[in-house]
DNA sequence: CTAAAATCGGACCTGTAAATCCGATTTAAA
DNA sequence: TTTAAATCGGATTTACAGGTCCGATTTTAG
């Protein structure tokens, strides 16, 4: 569903927004809980940080923290930077234009299921996932 | 959503199922009709074969038809010979096992679109499909 | 019978996502 | 002021899905 660096992003994000404010944590420390490639996790964060998800605190004593609060955070911002902006996953069958107007054999029926899972993305939020689980 | 592979295999069955009764098409045929390198084709089709979605006519004049009426043909069966069985992809933090006993933090949020995902597979038929679109 | 046309299937090549490595830079504690 | 600990970021390597190639086999048209 998600690419493995876009299930990474994910996680990071719920591991910070569960150490709420307390400051940043580094990389090391995070990879070694989550079970990510540390030099890996690192690159993936920058990424977060260009995207305005994350702010990074250098030198001593620095890490990641979140930049935004949890209930401002939806899904999609998280994971988008690491989907291919084009194929933005509308069409089954893998046409460059498929529409209302130009639809493929499948995008009648597929459009509910598509449009449930843009949706799920795009408004669900760190926080509504907060305290979920372990 | 679908590998690259699923995807070239649902748009064969869907051309075989366009052309009903009329004997086995070949390979090349319908590489070129549908813009798929033709010996990779060939490949998706000997696993559709495997797995009683297609049957292939070996020798002259041979090639590749529906082993089944489209009515009976599921798109679960088209495509997930080429998913990879473990993961389900029912977890999104990609856990190895997620379930309502032992939930991800996002497992009961995401829970209603996993499921109707699965569910748009295992009930819609290549029938469902045939005549919409182009 | 022969030859052409097709699938079969294994070995090989390739492009890209995933992962690693390492030096440069920044900062705070000692 | 020095040093340790952290991010930054580009170059490189690795693993695997995607794709190619080709010889063996099968079958039918002529």
């Amino acid at each position: 569903m998600l690419s493995q660096t876009a299930e990474y992003a994910l996680r990071a994000v719920l591991y910070l927004a569960a150490r709420g404010e307390t400051g940043a944590v580094g990389v090391e420390a995070m990879a070694g809980e989550l079970g990510i490639p540390p030099s890996y996790l690192s690159k993936t964060c920058q990424v977060l940080v260009r995207h305005g998800v994350l702010e990074s605190v250098r030198g001593r004593s620095g890490g990641f923290r979140l930049a935004l609060a949890p209930e401002r955070l939806r899904l999609a911002c998280v994971v988008d930077p690491f989907e291919d902006e084009t194929e933005r996953r509308h069409c089954l069958l893998g046409r460059a234009t498929c529409s209302d107007q130009h639809a493929c054999a499948a995008h009648a029926s597929w459009k509910a299921t598509s449009e449930q899972i843009a949706r799920y993305f795009r408004t669900t939020t760190v926080a509504d996932l907060q305290g979920r689980g372990r």
